[in-house]
RNA sequence: GGGCCGGUAGCUCAGUGGUAGAGCAUCUGACUUUUAAUCAGGUGGUCGCGGGUUCGAUCCCCGCCCGGCUCACCA
């Protein structure tokens, strides 16, 4: 039998020890008066004397991560929501069974305590237990104190021992959700309806990537998950719901890297009777204040930068090229026009492909304050409307920071039968082995037949920007499951059989 | 998919071609304001898996599994 194994055995019979004393081994409701948080936010100001005086009274609850047993007292300390409290337990000032339980707890066990708030000799603000109550019990150990869990497959396969390893976990997934809120409240307070459309598709649209298929067995169907929501949106404003959004998730059959997860959050939202330009101003506006929110400042720190968002740049695709470009033989903007000029810079087919192969080889990387980039080229854009004084342009812009994509917004194509042309373009480019390519919507063709009103519509990444509020190297670090391989043999159900046997 | 790096006790990590190490955790004992508590003593290992080389492999070689970073991919 493994040491783990006998820890196991050892931790489960002293389940029977803790019965024995007349608790309750896996507890029942218990009424707190105070979180651990609203323990530490409410007396951290005051002093030694001034609760010595007051000896206020608390009820809190929360799992064990330290404990020092010095022979008539102790030490522990309780973790909830990220945040730990010492309690202070001695022999003389609690009842006798709650010593012996005391004696008998273990790292991990989760135990709610009455007793009144004190600073001790070293000044940590401390509860004086006079009760403890047994809550749940720990069966397995827990991860070294000092380090907390550091191994990332671990803290990705189980991130409940992750949350519970390491405290800063928690306000991650706090942020994030701060983040999420933030936009949603926003959006909600400019008049956007929040909509739920179809995860499982029929026909895959909205962007440019490789779907999961799945199978509706009883309508013996494939469906495949969703790459984006952006028809069935627009489907929605040509029905009349002016402004719309939705958050949720997209499924991507590609690779895994710090950015990319397969299935990850997007924001989309829709504003009839707006364009490009003014979604600039609101989005400037949403992450600004998205910032605010999430961190307490529009200036974040990130990896070592400090991004501001009080101040977004913009660009467009052109100049940016002019201005970023890597080398000394700096581009003009005659020569970024310049098919010619396109051509043999890169390898792509046609003038707007290259322009834009160009400007991720040379200028992503340098977008680390946030910066608008605008007016992208129509062949990499067949949803986008184009541009009325250069058709070769689309009116659509994306905003990066730290280097990252994080929003891609256009002026909507409205125009049925140019839609069309842009579905047959995509199909050529299907028939040339681009996986990738839209296939042909005709649904959403006849909402368009409807009339769409012009419509500014916009896609934030969700995981993107909880990185940077986060200050969060990999997507993986601000998703609470990341998508990993499916681990081996687990046996716990064989060790709980065993001890329970014994 | 390519390249690089990693997998040794429950956790965090050393290490060696010749009986496998530390700290924490755990167990026993001492200790009524400690806080990486302290002090004394003990338990604990398929060195990721499978082959090969060798008298002998955790170490060297090959293959595989899992993970990280990175490139490609992701308009």
């Amino acid at each position: 039998m493994s040491l783990e194994q006998e820890l196991f055995d050892q931790r489960f019979a002293r389940i029977r020890e803790i019965a024995a004393l007349g608790y309750r081994p896996y507890g029942q409701r218990f009424d707190f008066s105070h979180t651990i948080p609203a323990v530490l936010a409410g007396y951290s100001a005051r002093t030694a004397e001034e609760l010595d005086a007051e000896k206020p009274r608390v009820r809190v609850a929360g799992r064990i991560q330290t404990v020092r047993r010095m022979g008539k007292a102790g030490f522990m300390h309780l973790q909830q929501s990220g945040e730990r409290l010492q309690v202070y337990v001695r022999k003389d000032a609690v009842s006798e069974k709650d010593y012996q339980l005391y004696q008998l707890l273990d790292l991990g066990d989760i135990v709610g305590i009455d007793g009144y708030v004190f600073r001790t000799r070293t000044g940590e603000l401390s509860v004086h237990a006079d009760s403890l109550t047994f809550l749940s019990k720990n069966l397995l150990g827990v991860p070294e104190k000092y380090h907390g869990l550091e191994d990332v497959e671990l803290r990705y396969r189980q991130r409940y021992l992750d949350l519970i390893a390491n405290p800063e976990v928690h306000r991650t997934f706090a942020t994030r959700a701060k983040v999420v809120s933030s936009f949603r409240r926003q959006l909600q307070e400019r008049g956007f309806i929040e909509v739920e459309t179809p995860m499982m598709q029929s026909l895959y649209g909205g962007a440019a990537a490789r779907p999961f298929v799945t199978h509706h067995n009883t309508l013996d169907i494939d469906l495949y998950l969703r790459i984006a929501p952006e028809l069935y949106l627009k489907r929605l404003i040509s029905g009349g719901m002016e402004r719309v959004f939705e958050i949720n998730r997209n499924f991507r059959n590609e690779g895994v890297s710090t950015r990319h997860n397969p299935e990850f959050t997007m924001l989309e939202f829709y504003q009839a009777y707006a364009d490009y330009r003014d979604l600039m101003d609101l989005t400037c506006e949403l992450l600004k204040q998205v910032a605010l929110d999430a961190t307490g400042d529009t200036v974040v720190a990130f990896q070592g930068l400090a991004l501001d968002f009080g101040q977004v740049r913009r660009y467009t695709m052109r100049e940016a090229v002019c201005a970023f470009w890597k080398y000394d033989d700096k581009p003009t903007m005659d020569d970024v026009r310049d098919p010619e000029w396109l051509r043999i810079h890169s390898g792509k087919a046609t003038p707007g492909e290259a322009l834009v192969d160009i400007f991720e080889r040379h200028c992503e990387e340098a977008l680390v304050q946030p910066t608008i980039i605008y007016e992208y080229p129509v062949e990499v854009s067949p949803l986008a409307k184009q541009n009325s004084d250069d058709p070769t342009m689309t009116d659509r812009f994306e905003i990066y920071a730290a280097g990252m994509e994080i929003g891609n917004a256009f002026t909507e194509l409205n125009d049925p039968d140019e839609q069309r042309r842009r579905f047959e373009m995509q199909l050529a480019m299907r028939e040339r082995g681009d996986e990738e390519a839209h296939q042909m919507d005709e649904d959403y063709l006849r909402a368009l037949c409807y009339g769409m009103p012009p419509t500014g519509g916009e896609g934030i990444g969700i995981d993107r920007v909880a990185m940077l509020m986060t200050d969060s190297k990999s997507i993986r670090d601000v998703i609470l499951f990341p998508l990993l391989r499916p681990e081996g043999e687990i046996g716990i159900a064989g060790w709980l059989r065993e001890a329970s046997s014994k």
